[in-house]
DNA sequence: CAGTGGTCTAGACCACCAT
DNA sequence: TGGTGGTCTAGACCACTGC
């Protein structure tokens, strides 16, 4: 049996990494590559794709692939729903609606979203406690005009993020990280010190160019988002 | 012309987005959509594996693929060179070396990275800023036993990121974000109150399974770090 | 123009797994 | 055990790009 692209791949990652290949460097072409190992260039082909994809390497035509100078460094974060972030730590979820009410945009999301004048949108805080302590406080608002739905689901039982991902499974959405600083209001919600640091996730989705809602969610004093790349 | 992957692609993704494939539902086979777009099978299965490679859809054997319940939503994150963040807003770079010293790794230090007792280490704090004003403070630590260069470094001119990316250019990282509370100090290099809310970022870098550094890099009040997906 | 990667084909065999 | 995706092949033509 020959090289699987598996093989091939973990041939050239080899040599990348262990410094064989140092950055900026040739790698041969797939026609020398396939008959190294004895096989076809499309099995080349797809390992050094995918070494591409994986930001290991550039590839031009004519000129070739090369080790990329400055490897694109990037790490991906699951963005996970909140009961699945609670329970998968072992802890008990349990969630609360703090607040729901139907009014128009005020001015700021209506530039953030891009909503016309006087757009309805419903404005939701909600709670999310992990073992009885406080985990998430949720400030979420839903774009009226897309999902009229909304204004009819109560949300005392599952929370809005759940029923958006049923109601609009797939959207686009830009997300941003901050810190910022506990006000009284969040500091009673989440049990901690006004001013405390606390770690903010704002997302705003789309669904075919239309904004269907901006959520603000605020972390537990100590939260901390991990991952591996 | 036939079709192409994309176009295959293009499509299956709209019926998936547009909701004429609900979650849960069945896709045809990749037979079935060879025939209706008269291409070949392998055609349809690139572009299926890269839909499930997106986490939109899951592929099995004899049963078939079928579109994800809970869209899996991967954010990813570009991890710039702080030099090319501040350039690519079009602000002006500096970086400044404020210490620089030798010493016995600290307990928590060696229980993060996995060092033996008594690991040197190269302890090196620096500030990074944007048209003159700090944009990131970094306190990072470096394993002297893989890389003994650094002590050669003098870390004046350039940065011990942009050091380490020349001389273990391929590693595997694991970083994780937070909120912190700004100290006295931290707070006289971001010049910001001290107790401000600021960003923070810490990774821990390993090369072929070893520890090579951990940094943590504390960002200027009102930083954000933003992306789409 | 010539060298490289990008993609497609028609067919084949295999691995997995629900029934 | 049969249906599905996973992968490989040998060949072909095309698209891009540096010279």
């Amino acid at each position: 049996m020959s090289a699987t692209y598996r093989d091939i791949k973990a041939h050239l990652l080899g040599k990348i990494t262990q410094g064989d290949w140092p950055p900026g460097s040739l790698l041969p072409n797939e026609v020398e590559i396939a008959q190294q190992f004895g096989c076809a260039r499309a099995t080349v082909n797809r390992a050094m794709r995918e070494l591409a994809d994986d930001g290991l390497i550039e590839r031009r035509r004519k000129t070739g692939s090369r080790v990329r100078m400055a490897p694109v460094r990037e790490a991906r974060f699951s963005i996970p729903i909140v009961r699945h972030e609670i329970e998968n730590q072992g802890s008990e979820y349990r969630y609360s609606l703090v607040s729901s009410a139907v009014t128009t945009a005020p001015d700021w999301l209506r530039a953030r979203l891009q909503l016309q004048n006087n757009a309805q949108v419903l404005h939701l805080v909600c709670m999310h406690y992990a073992n009885g302590l406080p985990f998430q406080h949720e400030d979420r608002w839903i774009n009226l005009a897309v999902t009229p739905d909304a204004q009819q689901a109560t949300f005392t039982e599952i929370g809005p993020n759940e029923w958006l991902i049923a109601a609009v499974p797939y959207s686009t959405a830009e997300i941003s990280f901050q810190a910022a600083q506990a006000d009284p209001a969040l500091a009673a919600y989440l049990d901690c010190q006004q001013g405390d640091a606390l770690f903010q996730v704002e997302r705003s989705t789309w669904w075919e160019g239309r904004a269907v809602t901006f959520v603000r969610m605020t972390h537990h004093r100590g939260y901390r988002m991990t991952t591996r790349y």
